[in-house]
Formats: C-alpha cells, sequence, structure tokens
DNA sequence: GTGGTCTAGACCACC
DNA sequence: GTGGTCTAGACCACA
C-alpha cells in the first residue's frame, strides 16, 4: 500500500478503515484484522498500526475483546458517519466555499468539475 | 490572531497574504508590511514570517528589494489566482467529491450548505 | 456475562467466586461448578476458567480432587474474607484517601455518596 | 521516579500531572516541561512521555503551541478535577461500597482507618 | 494466537 | 530548541 507523504500514516490507515465501514464491507459487530495482520499487508510496522486502533477505539468506532481482537462497534457506522460528516460540513465545506468566492467560481463551476472528475473514479 | 494546529503556521499566513492580494487589499506593486512589523500583529516569532516571505518569494508573488522591503510583484495577483485555482482543482476538489460520494452527499446538498452559509461570512 | 475492559478476565472471575463465598452461596466443602460448565455459562474460554481455578487454589480458597472437581476449602471463607480484607485496607484505602484529599472530598461526602448508593444495589 | 508495575507507566505519569494541576502546582496557562525534559527527569523514554502528553491533550487538559510545547489549558484544573471526580464517583465508590459490605465494614470503621492512615502521608 | 507497552534510535517539520 | 512520526525489536499478560 502506498501513503501520501503529508499525512500520517496511522491517520491514512484510519481513513482506510473508516472507508470499510462507510462501504460496508465491515459491519458492526465484525472482527476487523489483527495489529500484526494488517501491518503485513500493508507493510507497516505493528506500532504504526497498533495507533490507528487505538485513535480508532477512543473515537468508538472499534472495540476491543482481550486476547481475541477489535471488532467494528454497534454503533460503528453511524459514529463514522456522523464523525466524518460533521468534520465534512463544519470544517471543509466553508473553507471550500471561502476558496470559491475568493477564486470567483459558483456552483455551477463545481457542477462541471463534478461531472469530469465523477467517471475517472 | 488565531492559527489552526494542524496547518503550519507560515502556511496560514500565506494564505492571509493571498486573501489580500485576491481581494485586492493589497495591489501588484505594493509594498507589503515588514517581517518585524506583521510579527508583532498577529504575535509570531519573526522567523515565522521570514518564511512566510521565503515561500511566497519562491511562488513569483512576491519580491524582495534589497534594504527596503518586499513587494508584490506586477503579475502577482494572476500568479495567486493560478497557484490557488490549480491547488483547489487538482487537489482539493477530487478529495471533496470523494468524500460526498462516501457520505452519501450530492450537490445539492452542497448547494443548500452553499445558501446557508454564504451569509454569515 | 460482561466483563471489563480495564482488569484481566479471569480476575474478574475470581471475584465473583470470592463474592459467593462470602454471600455464603457457596460454602466450605461445597462443589463448584466444573470448568466446562463456568466456561459455557458465562461463555469464556475454558481456559480462562481454568486459570481462575488455579488462582484460587493457590490462595488455598479451593482445591482440587482428581476427576471429580473443585472444592471450597474448609477454611475458604475465613481464607477470603482475610485476603480481600487485607488487600482493600493496604492497597485500596491508602489510594482512596489520597484521591479524596486531591478532590477535596471528606469522610461527610462519602457518607452522602453512601446513603445515595446503597439503596440501589 | 519509581514506577508501580501494574499501572502503564504513561499513565503513571499522567496522574502525575493530574495531581500537579490538582495541588495548583502547575496553573492554567502555565507551560509544562518538554518531553525531552520530562524524560530525562523522570528517566523514562521520550517516547513513553509523547504518550502521556497525547493522552492528556485528548482529554482537554493540555494542548500545544507548535514548536514551543505543551500548556495547560484555561480550563485545566476543572477538567481535571470533573474528570477525576467522576470517575471516583461513578467507579470507585460503587467498587468500594460494594467491597465494604462484603466484607462487614462500616463507615465507622473506615473513619477510623482514615485517622490511621492519615497522619501517615 | 491476541493486544499493550516500552526502549532505542532515527528523521522530519516547525518556531 | 520544540513536538510528531516511524521503525525495529523486545517482553509481557491474556485467551
Amino acid at each position: 500500500m502506498e501513503f501520501k507523504d503529508q499525512q500520517a500514516i496511522y491517520l491514512q490507515i484510519a481513513e482506510l478503515f473508516c472507508e470499510n465501514i462507510l462501504l460496508q464491507k465491515w459491519h458492526p459487530g465484525d472482527r476487523i484484522p489483527s495489529v500484526r495482520e494488517m501491518a503485513v499487508n500493508i507493510e507497516v510496522n505493528p506500532n504504526t498500526v497498533m495507533r490507528t486502533f487505538t485513535y480508532l477505539q477512543d473515537k468508538g468506532i472499534i472495540y476491543n475483546k482481550r486476547g481475541i481482537g477489535y471488532f467494528v462497534t454497534d454503533d460503528g457506522l453511524e459514529r463514522t458517519r456522523t464523525l466524518r460528516r460533521d468534520q465534512f460540513i463544519n470544517q471543509e465545506l466553508p473553507h471550500i466555499f471561502k476558496q470559491m468566492e475568493l477564486l470567483g467560481l459558483n456552483l455551477d463551476d463545481l457542477k462541471n468539475y463534478y461531472t469530469e472528475h465523477k467517471p475517472n473514479e
């Protein structure tokens, strides 16, 4: 797996996890891969993965069963969605809108970019 | 002045400068405040301000007259606009669109937020 | 059965056993449920229950008859009481008192909480 | 500095910090010693100290000024007190009272121990 | 097998 | 000088 340089790896892993949950590849109650397993898969130090786990546990998105592993919490999907949505609306959107104003872009411009970008993904 | 914790202070100052140029508070050819002056105003280490100046000089947005100060370049407005526009379209927009997809938001939702946010600014 | 995350499960099971003895649900000489039985009941790995048994046997609270099962020792009640009392007085109380001092609580505050909590149990 | 073996070192350091705040050795707004400084003082790896800092920052008790250091938040004292008080009342007290009941101790017994222990500290 | 903690040492960005 | 992140490797308790 490849990581961007600008953001901490453990946070990029966290985003990956959140995407898996949002895309419902991982469901509430599911056991997620062990620290070591993940570490090998994405070619990263186990400590780094551990950090991601701790971070997400703190957010109430995953929890631990002693000696067994980590699991998505029952309200994990909901929490993830809320977390990301709030972040998006309260932090990213205002910034975006400010940018648009400064750059003289309007929603129609955005729409055009959207239709262009969308198919490439 | 207050700074976010997530982004380097010198970059936040750079943003401030760019805004001043885009909003045409500062025009091409204008002298901009000295390092010391800025440092005192925004309560920041002069080294940090210096870094902003170097950064913007590098982008061709400001230039230095030895012993006199820093000035907005003749094509400073244009450069700033291009710089920010490219950044916005190539880096921020794709990310935004991806988020929207994950969160199940569409352009109409955005529109609603837009009309809500706009008046507050 | 639900377990706290902060303490080893086998110790939490041990506490449960001690309570049963202190509350005289289990008397000296009584046979206590088998490992498997317990494991099924409280939904825990048999190894974990086994560990509790070993632990308590070590403390002289239960003993084993090969091929038959585990039994509360003749002085099991007494031992349990002593064990817990010592632990309580020498380890927990000093900590409690320190906390109270730091938090500015006194014995009267404790008394109030006591009268509040008691009826709920 | 000496650490107990039963609790993670980084948490014991956190407790130390909280005590300093509760005892008003450290006041809101104060800069606290740097990671490296602490690490040398208490003879622990800087990473371990870092972990404590991250933990307390998460609790809103300290915050970071980039490149300068960590500071006690304005409501640090209050937060610490609330945090510890809640923990004490909701988690420790019920356990204590349960123990007392099992062991046949009452508040007067506690009082006696209190007067005994107190002067030793 | 699982996670959890710690050390040692390195590198980086930032002030 | 400050913090922040990462790697490597070790040890431990627990299930």
